[in-house]
DNA sequence: AGCATAAGTCATCACTTGTTGACATAAGCG
DNA sequence: CGCTTATGTCAACAAGTGATGACTTATGCT
């Protein structure tokens, strides 16, 4: 077989592979540039498939954009005996400074933000933040505002994702990760003691 | 003159009337649903003028988001005696209690978040934040990673935001705005003494 | 009043978008 | 093999996009 018959073959035909390889495409091109950004026919050709297997796969790009977009949510993560501290820090490790090669490098949540000008996006945001990750945090704290200092953590971390993603500063990135989580310790800690 | 007549009157010929009624509506919109979310001829509408206008006046669209999204940088915030802390408390009150009726409620830096998918948004966001927010408040830490932690402290107003503006949670805006201000400077004070 | 120019209007283009349905072909089983 | 079904291909549509250029009409000056 020469190479121009090895080029020309048909590929083989796999449910599943395909699947995956529209999903993994969907995932970069969304994370890199959002919703509106990126076209079907673009997902499709990374991809190396039919643009119209979108839609028989996935029945339209927004349903693809969600299940895309979809966290694998660690549920539980930082042991529930751990203060806000520690919850915080295993935050910062998996969602600033955590690599995921699946998302084209970005967390779930920032792949969202780069869509924000959706509403849709907008409350499966909303909905993963204020009831998961705030709901959580929330629980950690003692005292009257337990929840407004929660919304604090909440936003500084977040606010890291941001300049990582959306303002790309080169601090973040270059920083050294253990002195980041030293920082950011110390910011939650003087929230507890507040 | 009839009721008729006055609605069937032709409006006045306003220059810079129009040109500014297109740049109030540009703003709620972008800030609303974002660059690729709003239409010219939905801006238009809003202003109650001819989508054509847009093209005579600004060039294009992407001329009138950047006029519409630009800041009118209030320059030298904060004393440049005060530290950091002074600097954030400023900023907490101007990025992210203040409230702006000209862009429909929120800071221009907010309004880019909207867009963030677009390459040129993300650039001016960049710039914006970086050059602008992060050298200043940098300046005011002293040591030597002042320039993370001033990214942090930027971290932290950016994502208060961000949970206002984009995930919409209801804590922040039903917060004490007093109280809100304590607990900042106190994570920002943290980080001075770290 | 009459005229020059600025301001607003209209029809329309060129293009992209998500999406659909009819068609072709490979895979797998009897 | 021969048939069925799952998988992939193709052409095209309907709607919406930003943008242009020719045209009309109000405005303000002389």
């Amino acid at each position: 077989m020469t190479y121009a018959d090895f080029m020309n073959a048909p590929k083989r035909r796999d449910r599943a592979a395909t699947r995956s390889a529209l999903l993994d495409a969907a995932r970069r091109r969304f994370a890199e540039h959002g919703f509106d950004g990126t076209g079907v026919r673009e997902i499709a050709a990374d991809a190396g498939v039919d643009p119209t297997l979108i839609f028989r796969y996935f029945g339209s790009k927004q349903d693809l954009f969600a299940e895309a977009s979809k966290a694998e949510v660690p549920e539980g993560i930082g042991e529930p005996g751990t203060g806000p501290v520690g919850l915080a820090d295993a935050l910062v490790r998996e969602v600033v400074l955590g690599t995921r090669p699946a998302s084209g490098g970005e967390h779930p949540l920032m792949l969202m933000l780069r869509s924000a000008g959706r509403p849709e996006v907008r409350a499966r945001l909303h909905e993963e933040v204020c009831d998961g990750y705030l709901a959580d945090l929330a629980r950690r704290f003692e005292g009257e505002d337990a929840a407004l200092r929660a919304e604090l953590v909440g936003a500084l971390l977040l606010g890291m994702g941001v300049m990582r993603d959306l303002v790309d500063s080169p601090v973040l990135p270059g920083a050294d990760p253990d002195r980041v989580r030293a920082l950011v310790a110390d910011m939650v800690a003087a929230l507890e003691r507040a």
